[in-house]
Order: structure tokens, then C-alpha cells, then sequence
DNA sequence: TTTGTTTATTGCAATATTACGATAATTAAA
DNA sequence: TTTAATTATCGTAATATTGCAATAAACAAA
């Protein structure tokens, strides 16, 4: 008890609520969005940019890298990490197909 | 330490993660697609339809009717529970506006 | 090889989330 | 009022997440 039950929900299920968690933390979501300002990126930026410790934005980071939304070329002592463009169109597809539920429905109560 | 540092993030980034919690676990993006599907709902229903127990059910669903997704009305001894189709379409524009960042950036690495 | 720079990992503490049994609260019907 | 049905709340246990200090690892340059 006290587990999230993976095994009762279907794949897709699971799969939204996972997308869903990488821009469940504020940290992500800023990381996420200066990713796409500067179009290239090193860890050292980011810990200047957001105000965490440099462990905890490793951390961020590896978990974004774990869900395939972004990727990371390590560039001399620094590491270049940007999104994965790919990985995110088809991360965008999936969210918004449960986003967009509502289109076909109507009002109840 | 060990609690989410709101203070240092904007406005913004915290909405659009508090936003994304909501359907951050399995359990609530079911809960939302079967309200979806039938356009009106009972927590009784829920618990059958997915396996969960009733307090947890009832649990996820005030989670969303915090955020303001789902809203109920009391009917007899049940409740009856539905997408806040207003509120929806407001989260949808927030969360699209965040996914759809790439849209106007180039590739880097 | 040593030193400096940068990122990753480890270990730990604190808080948050998930889940459910027991029970309370609410309301319709008997 | 009592009973039955339904949902909410409380209390508690287990797991997950967040954050950082300390330290390791990787690599370029001296």
C-alpha cells in the first residue's frame, strides 16, 4: 500500500501520466524553457539560471534524459544538453490527444 | 530542504506544473477520460470502473476539483461529478502554450 | 602527472504522494 | 426516527520526490 498501481491502468494511461510528470516540478519546466531560448545548453548555465544546487539540477536533468525529452553531448569538461525534438513532437502528440478529449463533447451538468 | 522551492520560480512556471500534477498519475487521467466518455459521472462508478478503493477515488477526485478541472453536484445520496469544461479549455491553453515552445526554434546538437 | 573545471553520484534528511481501513457525514426512503 | 446507500474525512503506513553537502569521475591544460 501506498504505491501507484501501474498494473490496474492501461499503457496509455501510464505513459500520459508519465510525459505529464516531466513538467509536473517548476525546476523542469524551467529548464525546460530556457532549453528552448538558448537552443544549446550546459549544466553550469542552468544553475546559474535557476537558483538550485548544481546535484539537484543534475538530477532534473537526468530525469528529463531518462523520459527521452532531451539528450546530452558531452563537449570537453562540459556537457551540451538540448531537447530532443523528436522525442518531444511525439511526447506533444500524445498529450494533446488527451487534452483535446473535450472537442467532441458536451456540457452535462 | 527537501521541499519544492517555489519562491525562486515564476508565477507561470508553478501554474503550468501544478496544472500538469493533475494528470501526473494514472489513476486521474482515467478518472478524467471515463468523465469524458460519459459526460456524468457518480464516485461509485469510478471505483468500479477503475480499481481503486473509494476513499482513494474520492481523494483524486478532490485533487481535481482543487484545481478547478472537475466540479460536483450533490444529487440525492450520490454526487454527481463532471469536466469543468471552462476550466479544461483554460489549462489546455496554458499547457499548449508551453509544449508548443518548439514550434518556432531550429536544431543546435 | 598534477591542477582546475565541470558534471555525476552517493548518502541522507525533509516533505509529498499514494493507498486504504475505519468511521463520520449526508440524504433518501422506510 | 431508523435504516440503507453513498461519499468525505481521519489516521496511518508505505513509497516517491525534492534538495543539498560531500565526493567521485571525467577531461583539458599546465
Amino acid at each position: 500500500m501506498g504505491i501507484t498501481k501501474t498494473e490496474i491502468f492501461t499503457e496509455r494511461q501510464n505513459k500520459i501520466s508519465a510525459l505529464a510528470k516531466a513538467f509536473a516540478h517548476p525546476a523542469r519546466v524551467a529548464i525546460l524553457q530556457h532549453l528552448f531560448t538558448i537552443e544549446s545548453c550546459i549544466c553550469g548555465d542552468l544553475v546559474d539560471e535557476i537558483g538550485l544546487a548544481q546535484p539537484t539540477i543534475s538530477q532534473h536533468l537526468k530525469e528529463l534524459k531518462n523520459l527521452g525529452l532531451i539528450k546530452g553531448n558531452v563537449e570537453g569538461t562540459s556537457v551540451c544538453y538540448c531537447i530532443d525534438k523528436e522525442r518531444w513532437s511525439e511526447m506533444k502528440q500524445i498529450v494533446n490527444e488527451f487534452l483535446n478529449q473535450d472537442i467532441t463533447s458536451v456540457d452535462c451538468c
